[in-house]
DNA sequence: TGAAAGAATGAACAGTGATTCACTTCTATT
DNA sequence: AATAGAAGTGAATCACTGTTCATTCTTTCA
């Protein structure tokens, strides 16, 4: 035997991994899943497509990891907005406002993540995303209906997918098209208008 | 000149076309737009491929068609549940129940239409049967603000995009992958709840 | 240094699907 | 019946991607 994997080795390794995750993900960001190829992720990367497979079983693996990876970071974001002590329709406003703000800041990344069909091992790990805002908004929503907040009829479930969808059609389908990005201010406008139409939906009429 | 167009063979072709348009919505129907290959429909159609190209230039082309035809029977029927005498807000959840019921029934078609990725000429389609739909909104929107149902400070080209989206997700996200069709009964349920949502969303709290 | 073993490479392959076009079949007219 | 012109055909072509693997390059260690 005259090779081991050292230390240094498993660290390149590692580098190079990462580096294909992050560039697919840039590359999720700009134009969907459909637009990483994986030739385009190997040469961003700047490795041989091979490589790409030295690392990473299939596209299909490759995705399920960015996906993961992405929506963990959403899921912590809107988990971190709920998790406080103020009144339930306080935090539900804020996590909204996070999450809109988020998505706005990426619309093309907040569709691949929510909408665009992809890889059925993606879908798989939709469901679970799906299944982790479910349970942060009932959560939330229970809490609420127990602090008179929010209407009590409802159903958890059924509302946290409705607020997703209201969301995510209100920002990319009518402004994704248009021009680049929109101005802050318009931008708070629609995060305003969306958060007031969602809350608006789930609030008692006090 | 020995043969000339007659009202026969009009009729024919227009006949095959017409065959084709069919098979290709019944096939998007099913699976959506990508269920729908040149190969699948021609074969479906009972015509060669080529055949397909003597009637549309493009598959492209096809799918606009396609497109346009299943959305104005959708467009129409929130059309007519809209123009009614009755208060806005009754007309609203009148047509958003025609809406939710209509994509309950054939899910697929409803998210080929309002999500599924598919074409540049199929988006401009898109665009315009937004447009369709937010102007038909926006006017009940607009009438029941000055009747004093809706809220006055609510954008309507927004609202309708949420309550779209919002339908949508709640529809075709928990729902398609399950077991091929609900009950008539959880239909329901659903349609209440999403038609509950909506309106509490652009309602005055009375 | 040199041999062993892993890492990297990218041309070649395979699957899929839109589109073309040389050819056949059909229709209407003389 | 003969024929011009259109409709119909589907195998071949083109374009695009995911995946493989024989070959080359690096790293390690005796």
């Amino acid at each position: 035997m005259a090779y081991r994997e050292t230390p240094r080795m498993r660290a390149r390794k590692e580098a190079t991994r990462q580096r294909i995750l992050d560039t697919t993900q840039a590359l999720v960001a700009e134009g969907g899943f459909g637009l990483a190829s994986v030739a385009r992720v190997a040469e961003n990367a700047g490795v041989a497509i091979g490589s790409v497979y030295r690392h990473f079983d299939s596209k299909s693996d490759l995705f399920a990891e960015v996906f993961r990876r992405a929506t963990e970071q959403e899921v912590n974001k809107v988990a971190e907005a709920l998790d406080t002590s103020a009144p339930a329709d306080e935090a539900l406003a804020e996590a909204l406002t996070v999450f809109a703000r988020r998505a706005i800041r990426s619309p093309t990344m907040a569709w691949a993540l929510i909408a665009e069909p992809v890889d059925p091992l993606v879908d798989e790990e939709r469901l679970r995303y799906r299944q982790a805002y479910a349970e942060l908004f009932q959560q939330n929503l229970i809490r609420g209906i127990e602090q008179g907040h929010f209407r009590p009829e409802q159903t958890p479930q059924l509302c946290s997918a409705a607020i997703v969808g209201a969301i995510a059609e209100a920002l990319v389908g009518p402004l994704s098209p248009a021009a680049g990005g929109l101005d802050s201010d318009s931008a708070d406008r629609l995060i305003n208008d969306i958060v007031r139409f969602c809350m608006q939906a789930v609030r008692t009429g006090e």
